[in-house]
DNA sequence: TTACATTAGTCAACATTTGTCAAGTCACTA
DNA sequence: TAGTGACTTGACAAATGTTGACTAATGTAA
């Protein structure tokens, strides 16, 4: 999900993974694992990302956390009832 | 959330940490942490839980489930954001 | 073939989670 | 007050998971 929007992006400014991961300072390898969704980003990474790409970067760390969301619960059934739960439960304790 | 809805079971059972501990075979003071939210409980013991207590086993899972997907996301604002597009996200995937 | 981009596999270092134990608090009451 | 039972807490090692670096394999175009 931020992976294919990651590649995406990449590969309209064409640029190569081992073009970009030398920018952000890793492994050819492991961007590529990431863009695939086999590895997580790290946070600053995205953040460095929306810098690169020159997109907003709640935009990229939305769809990144959302990732996060989906992988801590991957295996189950209630998935939507979890996480409308989880929803509602949030909006009461945050203001 | 889930640590609070076990204990509330627990008490309207009367039944005592070490007790239910013991039918769950961990320790009290594991069980004590897991009611308190200190620590997870793992999914096969809100299964027995369910069981023990009577109670349909799919609520039990959601609240333990919407637990976890609150932890994962814990530090980030988006949160809101995320949540409400990994619901999305998933209601396209899943039948 | 060669050259280059990407992906897959392995592994040790590092981080996180888990379970256990002992000591602690608290409330009650002999 | 001391003793008891229920529960909580903190410290620690063991178990488990994650990360990044490296190498090997695969794909692809010339």
């Amino acid at each position: 999900m931020i992976g294919d929007k990651i590649r995406e992006l990449r590969e309209q400014h064409n640029i190569l993974l081992r073009q970009l991961a030398a920018q952000l300072d890793m492994d050819t390898a492991m961007l590529s694992k990431m863009e695939r969704g086999d590895r997580f980003f790290r946070k600053e990474d995205i953040v460095a990302l929306a810098k690169i790409f020159n997109q907003p970067k709640q935009e990229l760390l939305t769809l990144w956390l959302a990732d996060k969301v989906l992988k801590s619960i991957e295996e189950d059934d209630f998935k939507q009832q979890a996480l409308t739960l989880a929803l509602k439960s949030m909006s009461k304790t945050t203001h």
